[in-house]
DNA sequence: ACTTTTTAGTGAATCTCTTCACAATGTTGC
DNA sequence: GCAACATTGTGAAGAGATTCACTAAAAAGT
């Protein structure tokens, strides 16, 4: 098959035979095309084939599993990081304009919870931040005496305007090479798999339950 | 279908009403397909259309990238939460992955650390407790006295192997959704964007020290 | 050979987010 | 009206990863 081939062709370039029989090569991310184009990672088709024996099949999904979560964990460092010239975490910041869009009459907590797909407890500590720097203020739900109102101050618009600006450029920089069309595609693509994701979720929360 | 409206409107009306302060819809994450078939967040383009002001341009990229970093986060949740049956986490297993590589001779901490993109710190806690758990042994490198070899253990093999089928398991189940063609895709934008954040993310060590 | 610099691993503290437990309040069903 | 249940927010504890500081040892520079 033309995949064994794809196959040989990584093995034959990662993997001089030169030291221990039995032990592997050394792992590194090297970034090669296959045949048609596509990237891999050179490192980790040598634990899936070797280690694992993976066939063809399970190579590819498996490998795109990895791509995206790699990938999704570098760029939210990248973005945390960016984030450290105004002093408010990335969460914080999603935070902030979650909040910000309820504009003056704010928004109760678990609302941001559920919009950011974090526990009601991680916003408690976001919204202890924010409002430690003075960037949110609670109030209390008059129509809820259990709930509490998260609502902006001028000064968290400020800094939200200033978050915005260093995560534009840093995307701006990252995302800006790939074409318009990748763009929508590898949206497409992770959304398609996100709302996979969340139903598995579901459902494994269920059976569980 | 034809709540592209919003899509369009959107796009072609940058800044409806020109106060941000107003109140805005609750925010929720329902996916709909824009007019060339992608998927995009309903919620999301609510903020940047309505709060951030962005143009189509900025739209894009932001998405892209919201919604990768969501899909990995997820995805990652997933994985981690498979593990739950084995008793390590998923960090351990990738660890265990990349130790099992090396075979009998086993390899150093950092070479660990290095692959798996994270701080040797944290190597030293995910061996903590392969260790502990009987899946790995510490030996002391003979030809480097700073250096500590690591190696699995029989018993680590086994959980090794009930591992990746735990993890296959999931990734099927959700990768299982995109074609083919798609998960190629998929693999190859995340890599290109791992490689450009790789670079971004040098740079910006560099000019900071 | 001796000083300087780099590298390997880890303790301590920190950060983000999670689960669990709980009190206060709202909602539902009888 | 009231008991049973669900929801809102938070304290406490913890898992996973990070940075910083430090020791021991190797490499490099002189």
């Amino acid at each position: 098959m033309h995949n064994d081939r794809r196959y040989n062709e990584a093995m034959t370039q990662i993997a001089p035979p030169s030291d221990a029989s039995a032990d592997g090569p050394p792992l590194s991310h090297q970034y090669l095309e296959d045949e048609r184009g596509y990237l891999y990672d050179t490192g980790f088709r040598e634990i899936l084939v070797r280690l694992a024996k993976a066939d063809p099949e399970t190579i590819t999904r498996t490998e795109a599993m990895r791509a995206l979560v790699m990938a999704g964990k570098h760029l939210g460092q990248l973005l945390e990081e960016a984030m450290g010239d105004i002093g408010i975490g990335h969460g914080q910041f999603k935070a902030l304009m979650c909040i910000k869009n309820y504009g003056v009459s704010g928004t109760q907590m678990h609302a941001i919870a559920g919009y950011l797909n974090v526990t009601p407890r991680n916003v408690t500590g976001l919204v202890d931040g924010l409002e430690a720097a003075g960037l949110v203020e609670r109030v209390a739900d008059p129509a809820d005496r259990r709930a509490t109102i998260v609502r902006m101050t001028p000064e968290g618009e400020n800094v939200a305007q200033r978050g915005r600006r260093v995560t534009d450029t840093v995307i701006k920089k990252v995302l800006g090479i790939l074409s318009d069309e990748e763009k929508l595609q590898l949206r497409h693509l992770s959304l398609k798999l996100l709302r996979a994701i969340d139903e598995e979720s579901a459902n494994g929360r269920k059976t569980h339950a």
